[in-house]
DNA sequence: ATAGATTAGTTGCATGTGCAACCACTTTAT
DNA sequence: ATAAAGTGGTTGCACATGCAACTAATCTAT
């Protein structure tokens, strides 16, 4: 039986390596695949709510809850009320966080190299340019 | 704080979408986003065992037990011991698995659409390349 | 100013999925 | 022929993740 190749399968089969590789490498930090790239998010932009933490990973709020918490139960990040509403938190960066920053960085990253190994400088800017596409296509169904 | 866009995510996205708008779709038939690929390997190739499902979608054999469980509970396959190898099942498709094929079809086929809307006809062909590179050499790291 | 809508966050529930351990059967080596 | 290795399948466990329902706080209209 061969192997299937719609987009969608191939797709799923990339986030499932990912996964995998990942959370076998950042295993040392017991970080899990599910809370690295939010993270990532707080290594871009620090000190923000959960709720933009969500928005820009275009993932469900009620997951940012839990891998933040679970980042927090790590040691990785703290919560300060924000005192401007009430509501929300404001994520921060502990030191341990920002002391392995070059390491998570350079884990994700080697990851990517390996995906796109033998990928040309025109390929991988493509691959990148398509793929944002066909985000946007899928949320274009999304709202509404 | 803008939107995340290293390649992982842009994949980890659309994964994400993917299973979201299916399960969606494949609501009315009782068939989840965990189950439509193990399907769709049978539409291609009925009367298989679940191992070179497990091995085609390049998926765990203990997922491949639960989807094709959930399949039987709900009537589209059935199975039969493979007279040949004691220990292996033959999974075959039901007559209701045969009969709603061309929506099956049209539903998965309906989602590529929106995802590749704006593609023109060689992107499309790239990027099936390029991700079929990418899965490739995901595959390359992962047996050693 | 107050009611209704919206927003930030949490939690229960359901589902998808991998790994490890296990059983039963088959294949391979000696 | 028999022991060891490998293969097909199942199940327990852990974890990721979305949706819905809920609370508390804020915003928007009237």
């Amino acid at each position: 039986m061969e192997n299937q190749e719609s987009i969608g399968r191939l797709i799923s089969c990339i986030h499932r390596f990912s996964q995998i590789h990942i959370a076998k490498e950042l295993g040392v930090y017991v970080i899990g695949s599910g809370q690295f790239s939010f993270l990532m998010a707080l290594y871009h932009c620090d000190g923000v709510s959960q709720e933009s933490i969500a928005k820009a990973l275009r993932v469900d709020k009620a997951t940012t809850a839990r891998a933040v918490n679970k980042l927090k139960e790590r040691g990785y990040v703290y919560r300060e009320k924000d005192p401007s509403d009430k509501r929300a938190y404001k994520v921060f960066l502990t030191k341990k966080a920002k002391k392995i920053k070059p390491k998570i960085i350079k884990i994700l990253s080697g990851w990517t190299e390996i995906l796109l190994s033998d990928f040309t400088e025109k390929e991988r800017k493509l691959f990148t340019k398509l793929l944002k596409k066909t985000v946007d296509n899928a949320l274009s169904i999304k709202q509404d």
